[in-house]
RNA sequence: UGGGGCGUAGCCAAGCGGUAAGGCAUCGGCCUUUGGAGCCGACAUGCGCAGGUUCGAAUCCUGCCGCCCCAGCCA
């Protein structure tokens, strides 16, 4: 789809596309590219990135590159790209053979910046970091001149050999770009181009000490690769006119950058630098916690790539600062795990019910649809007995009028099953509730025709002798607070974490999920979307974690 | 009080001079052996504010106001 035809549809970034392909700048190419840093793992705003890129090179029949900017060995590690790369390939992207490094081009890079020192672009600048602050000046005053500024080509030559050759301690020499220090984007005052770092690169190892900034890399990188346009968040938008200098003195290709607004969404924080807070500090398990926003957490907590994708298309791309309500991403679980989730029953908070009239030693075998919306998905046996369990807040002694549950002389329905009849309340010494005795109709079994008889409500049960002990690690937001960066002076961001966001109960599920292998889906009837674990529990003894609740109307009339 | 951006519903977001799409949320109703799902309906006389141009302005002009980003040898 090259489309000529509608040149304003479609988000600003496309709009900006269809005019290049209207004039021909890039001869109706259009290749992005992913340029992730390998300095953390990725987050779900990486994934409306990694859409956005993967998905218009799609649209517009062209390629969209994995580069990873590893310009700063200081902070790159291994264990970051192999995560990258696995993220990338589960949402469903492939990048085939351009998996590139910023740090391929170094040698290129440095070749460049020969060039712009030979035309009096560059120069090595002897000034320490904190001089080079001073001399920056601030926002309202222009700098000053580096007193190395003018020195001839020669010598800035010879220097920068010796820079690179490891003659001079870290942090001693720079390499700036010569352009205004009178500029009033700030990006333009002679911006560093090479730091001295005696560091260990993840790709290169140790043949460099002079490492190139993300500013002189960034830019330079996609030439190579020519991309045609690419994509970014808003902050760099003051770094264009230093890319765009970059790319006009040396006569290359030029790209064109486009900025976006980066992705928020409530109750969370996505910051790469407070996400490896929360890592280092033990709040949460790791990286791939089921509370953390990144793709691995999301992927853990049972989010599906469908979800993911479709949740990146529905929050749109545009350059305003917005954050998206965690209830649009919520959404888009439910709607593909409602299609695709096969029902079962599993009771949360077990109460434990005797049909006082149903035979000692009897076991039905019942007949339950797998998944309503999928006739495809079959059907599966559900064993019945005298003993079950049913889940504690479906019976209340004194109901309010609205509860169509299970109370004292009360019907309900048991799923798959018959219509019981609460006849007797067990309590212990102090008053708890022990055990319900029911009696059953033994005419109201799913399909007999007195079946059909109406009743206020149905519960999901688990037969008591077939039931298998799980976990089930019941989720809420990791913050208390819709923005969890709203914080007083002197606060951070873990003064809003909620104490509740991690509950592990001891569940009864039926007999099918003793064997249920991990990172499958499914719909616990009535109580939500659960994916078994892919950490922790063994074959026989699964642990299940909550995806979503399903929604509840019943919770809403409540509050 | 420098420069760069951004203001359309509770949250996103279309709209590009011809009379405010869509989604989420919310609220009603229908349906239902999941209080799920689905279906139907409601939800901006209004587009940050004030002027101006025009037969006609969210769209064009002027002036204000508000919010975000930039003073790393991070990305």
């Amino acid at each position: 789809m090259t489309t000529n035809e509608t040149p304003s549809q479609g988000n600003f970034i496309k709009q900006i596309i269809n005019e290049h392909n209207r004039t021909g700048r890039y001869a109706g190419r259009v290749h992005t590219r992913f340029p992730p840093e390998p300095n953390g793992y990725l987050h779900i705003g990486h994934a409306k990135s990694i859409c956005l890129n993967f998905g218009l090179a799609e649209e517009y029949g062209g390629k969209c590159n994995l580069r990873f900017d590893d310009t700063n060995p200081t902070k790159e590690e291994v264990e970051y790209v192999d995560s990258i790369k696995e993220d990338i390939r589960w949402l469903g992207f492939d990048w085939e053979d351009r998996e590139f490094y910023a740090s391929d081009y170094f040698e290129t890079l440095y070749e460049y910046a020969l060039k712009l020192i030979r035309d009096g672009n560059a120069f090595v600048c002897e000034l320490t970091a904190e001089q080079i602050r001073e001399y920056r000046g601030t926002l309202t005053e222009s700098g000053r001149n580096s007193p190395w500024r003018d020195r001839p080509v020669e010598e800035n030559l010879a220097l920068f050999a010796r820079m690179r050759d490891g003659e001079f301690p870290d942090g001693s020499h720079t390499l700036r770009a010569k352009i205004d220090m009178a500029a009033a984007n700030l990006n333009m005052r002679d911006p560093v181009m090479y730091r001295i770092l005696r560091a260990h690169h993840h790709r290169t190892g140790d043949r460099w000490c002079i490492y190139p900034t993300y500013d002189w890399a960034h830019g330079q990188s996609d030439s190579i690769e020519g991309i045609t346009h690419s994509i970014c968040t808003l902050e760099f938008e003051d770094h264009r006119p230093l890319y765009d200098w970059f790319v006009e003195k040396l006569g290359i290709h030029h790209p064109r950058q486009i900025e976006f607004a980066r992705l928020n969404i409530t109750y969370t924080v996505m910051s790469k630098r407070k996400l490896l807070k929360l890592v280092q500090d033990r709040i949460v398990d790791g990286w791939d916690d089921p509370r953390m926003p990144t793709i691995s957490g999301l992927r853990r907590r049972g989010y599906t790539p469908e979800a993911l994708r479709d949740f990146s298309d529905r929050v749109g791309v545009a350059k305003k600062e917005s954050t998206i309500d965690v209830a649009l991403l919520e959404h888009c679980v439910r709607l593909d795990l409602n299609a695709h989730a096969s029902r079962v029953m599993a009771v949360l908070d077990p109460l434990k019910v005797v049909l006082t009239n149903y035979p000692e030693d009897r076991v039905e075998e019942l007949e339950a649809i797998n998944n309503p919306e999928d006739p495809a998905a079959g059907m599966r046996m559900v064993p019945f007995s005298r003993e079950l369990f049913i889940e504690r807040e479906d019976f209340m002694e004194d109901p309010p009028k609205k509860f169509f549950r299970l109370a004292p002389g009360r019907e309900v329905r048991l799923r798959y099953g018959y219509i019981i009849k609460c006849e007797d309340v067990v309590k212990d010494k102090d008053g708890n509730i022990l055990e319900l005795h029911c009696s059953y109709d033994p005419g109201t079994k799913s399909g007999m025709p007195e079946a059909n008889r109406k009743v206020k409500g149905t519960l999901h049960w688990v037969s008591a002798p077939h039931a298998v002990d799980a976990e089930v690690r019941l989720y809420e937001q990791l913050f208390a607070k819709e923005n969890p960066d709203d914080v007083e002076a002197g606060q951070d961001f873990l003064v809003h974490l909620n104490p509740d966001s991690l509950r592990i109960t001891r569940a009864k599920v039926e007999p099918s999920l003793a064997h249920a292998s991990p990172a499958t889906h499914y719909q616990f009837e009535r109580k939500g979307y659960f994916t078994v674990d892919s950490k922790y529990g063994r074959p026989g003894s699964p642990v299940f974690n909550r995806t979503v609740t399903l929604r509840d109307t019943w919770a809403k009339i409540n509050k």
